[in-house]
DNA sequence: GCCCCCAAGGTTATAATATAACTTTAATAG
DNA sequence: CTATTAAAGTTATATTATAACCTTGGGGGC
């Protein structure tokens, strides 16, 4: 029997959540994901509209990146900024705050909990650059 | 008599530092480092740009970007990139990791110590959006 | 001083990333 | 079956960043 396709089921699972909160998990939504799923890497925004595109899933750079808000902002992705590419959550469908280990060689990319800065010394991984930026709101503004 | 200008001592102790390591604050890296020294925010590449055009002192965006990417090297500025904007280094000229928050109200930015993940809770910012992404070496590449 | 070297900057063109603004389609509710 | 509205299509353009190559000029060896 074939292995289940574990992205197949996050998206199931996905289309579960969103429909709980009365939002669709429309077809150019869940093949986003299911490419960002089976991805060994991270995608940019045009290297996923060239997929899509390229089977007929994708009309234009809009659309693309209206479905990669969607999925942010639904905690079923990341962006990651210092490489300009998405990835999906691999931490179920609420918005979170993460941290990410990229590496510069092999560009494995690990979404660890957190952000816990101490989860960054375990695991071995060699911090060379690091880069934390909270937004919000300041004591004044609030 | 006039206030002295920080920007201007802070370049002064930027020129010390780097002849020291052999490296020359030239006249246009001193403007572009005023510039970020002066502005009460971080100021986009190509508002730097705009801003020394206007007074014939870069001639088009490689040459920004090239004093940019030789200040951060330097650990005289850092890259925001949350807002794709560049800020000039409060601590000193020794490269170093910093942690910044940024209020989406009134843009103002404070560079905090650390990464220190606890100094975020302190000081009564509030935090929307955190973003913490490590770049360098995992286990397997090292 | 003169020449050489080479780091810095100038120049042109273009790549890569992202969004504005408006139109059309289609899912759902009533 | 319509009205409503969220989603997607479409066109154009904004914003951010870099490639590639040429020119200039400061500073050391002589
Ligand atoms: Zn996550
Ligand atoms: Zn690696
Ligand atoms: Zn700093
Ligand atoms: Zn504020």
């Amino acid at each position: 029997m074939p292995t289940p396709c574990q992205a197949c089921e996050s998206t199931g699972s996905a289309t579960k959540t969103l429909s709980a909160r009365g939002i669709r998990l429309t077809e150019l939504r869940r093949d986003v994901l299911q490419q960002l799923h089976h991805a060994k890497h991270p995608i940019g925004a045009y290297q996923l509209f060239d997929m899509l595109n390229s089977k007929g899933k994708a009309s234009a750079p809009p659309a693309v990146y209206r479905v990669l808000d969607f999925l942010v902002e639904q905690g079923l992705a990341h962006k990651l900024r210092s490489i300009s590419a998405y990835t999906a959550c691999c931490m179920g469908p609420h918005s979170h705050q993460a941290a990410f280990l990229i590496c510069r060689n092999c560009s494995d990319v690990e979404e660890i909990k957190g952000p816990s800065l101490s989860a960054l010394a375990k695991g071995g991984f060699q911090v060379e650059d690091l880069m934390l930026e909270a937004t919000g709101l300041c004591g004044a503004c609030q």
